[in-house]
RNA sequence: GGGCCCGUAGCUCAGCCCGGUAGAGCAGGCGGCUCUUAACCGCAAGAUCAGGGGUUCGAAUCCCCUCGGGCCCGCCA
């Protein structure tokens, strides 16, 4: 790797081509560049016009050179801009001196804004027969290979901005996580939801089980953390007053990073008081029915996008957890099984997992084990037994377990839904019930969140979804780096 | 945490097995070319071979360590 703080024979060159510009009076780096148009509607207005004769009135564009291809007195540029390319065809006939001027000072990679009428070369090429050319920002680096583009996936990640330029694919995989997060935001808007904006920076992250980020606050000389989760102050709200409520925003997890893991990951909860879970299972459903819907008619050109509309066609599958655990194992009676047994059962299926956990986490790796591979298509796993789930409000019917989904497609889960527990008695027993357990094992305990459900929380119901995973199964990507436009990476050492 | 793989010019790669002192395309320089689109033709230039150590007469190549990255497994939700 080359150090990007030296200066390449290249950049010198470009930096001597800088200094020749300001020693002619020009300006390399330009304030402004008003009334052009995009590539888009300059190749409009070529469209259409017959191959070999010029059109009429002129177009003034502007973007970033991606290739330049010379012959002699004439020359043709490829200009790319955010709605595509366009190119421009340079002829020494037309600009006199200037032709060979802007030749020796434009190189690929540079800004550059161009007059000029639209017009159809011989080839039926769209493109602006120049009249001026101006450079708008010379770059010094030079843009990666204009064939094989940047491959390096070490750089792709650490100097983004070059993958972005380089390649209008990774533009259009972030347009479609922005478009994504729009249409969340969005449909919980419609269905009656406000967005709320609760603290990141928190006494004790809470609301799930995961190390949290540390950190201090002077003025108060407290230490903080970065919050896990957003079920807690979210529930608040609803004991507050508000009755649908949702955050779309940044949680934070101090453990490792794979391609599915990120330390800092984009987290949707929404809760929705006098509704039970049902009522969000349908709500879900419609959810993916629309974002299936929109990067379909969005990115068809996508694969995993221009199916999601099959896969996720309403009514989702359901499954009950127990009874689809039961039947991959071939046994009955699990819940009725000590720890020592279901413990056993869980390393015997390959999991690592210490001899002393809680019965909730047993179950969980027998359930990832036997069934989730399984779950291709997007299903609901229903009523979680008890011991997995500690937030959740124990099932109206069925003993033993709460009234919980999760949603599952492809081994990745995309919902995590409960009717939620109100009850601040039963609350406070179920985090003590944990604080025997290891630290890693357990939900913190918020003294101040069960007070708060002591004035009376609705009944309600809430759920979380992994953002990032829902946005790379539906644009077809593989790991969450694809998709978090600056992914954490190792900081690089200064010497090697 | 364990295993496998990768790091050579600004970019994309070859060379590594079988040690003999680094090669191509693009980009850049110079020259030629008025319809190309990976434009083309010619000339010249461009490399701490990720870093450090070892073996050897000689190391990009073999060995060890370190750094960074990727994939798989484990852990974690």
């Amino acid at each position: 790797m080359s150090n990007p703080e030296e200066t390449s024979r290249l950049e010198a060159e470009r930096l001597a081509k800088i200094e020749r510009i300001r020693a002619r009076g020009g300006e390399p780096y330009p304030w402004t560049f008003p009334g052009r148009v995009s590539t888009a509607e300059a190749r409009a207005k070529a469209a259409g016009l017959t191959p070999g004769a010029g059109g009429e009135g002129t177009v003034r564009v502007a973007g970033r050179v991606r290739s330049i291809r010379e012959h002699g007195k004439s020359c043709f540029v490829d200009l790319e801009d955010a709605a595509g390319s366009i190119q421009l065809f340079l002829r020494g006939e037309e600009l006199g001196e200037r032709y060979a001027r802007a030749l020796a000072e434009i190189d690929p990679g540079d800004i550059v804004g161009a007059d000029g009428v639209p017009t159809v070369t011989r080839r039926g090429e769209p493109s602006v027969m120049v009249s001026s050319l101006e450079l708008l920002a010379k770059a010094i680096h030079p843009p990666p290979d204009k064939y094989h583009g940047l491959k390096d996936p070490e750089a792709r990640l650490r100097q983004r901005y070059v993958e972005l330029l380089d390649s209008p694919e990774s533009r259009l995989r972030f347009q479609g996580r922005y478009e994504l997060l729009r249409e969340i935001r969005r449909f919980f808007d419609s269905e009656g939801f406000m967005e709320a904006e609760t603290a990141v920076l928190v006494p004790v992250a809470g609301g799930a089980v995961a190390a949290p980020f540390t950190t201090h606050s002077r003025y108060l000389d407290v230490d903080l953390q970065l919050r896990i989760s957003l079920e807690l102050p979210l529930k608040r709200l609803l004991v507050g007053g508000f009755e649908r409520v949702f955050e779309l925003g940044q949680a934070f997890r101090n453990e490792d990073l794979d391609t599915i893991h990120s330390p800092e990951f984009t987290l949707l909860e929404a809760y929705w008081a006098y509704a039970d879970y049902h009522d969000m299972r349908g709500l879900i459903e419609k959810l993916y029915g629309q974002l299936a819907a929109h990067v379909a008619r969005r990115f068809p050109e996508l694969p995993a996008a221009s199916a999601a509309p099959e896969l996720f066609r309403a009514p989702f599958a359901q499954v009950d957890f127990v009874e689809a655990l039961e039947a991959k194992m071939g046994t009955t009676g699990l819940l009725e099984r000590s720890r020592e047994e279901l413990g056993a059962l869980a390393r015997a299926a390959g999991a690592t997992v210490p001899e002393d956990s809680p019965v909730g986490v047993f179950l969980d790796k027998l359930f990832d084990r036997y069934v989730a591979p399984g779950l291709v298509r997007p299903t609901f796993v229903m009523d979680h037994p008890l011991a997995t789930t500690p937030l959740a409000k124990r099932h109206r019917s069925k003993p033993g377990r709460v009234e919980r989904f999760e949603l599952f497609c492809g081994e990745l889960e995309l919902a995590n839904a409960y009717t939620e527990l109100n009850d601040p008695v039963e609350q406070e027993r179920r985090f003590r019930a944990q604080a025997g357990g290891r630290a890693e094992e357990a939900y913190a305990f918020d003294a101040d969140f069960v007070e708060a459900l002591r004035y009376g929380m609705p009944p309600a119901t809430g759920v979380g979804i992994g953002v990032d995973r829902a946005v790379m199964l539906l644009l077809g990507v593989s790991s969450i780096k694809e998709i978090r436009l600056f992914p954490q990476t190792r900081p690089r050492a200064d010497t090697g």
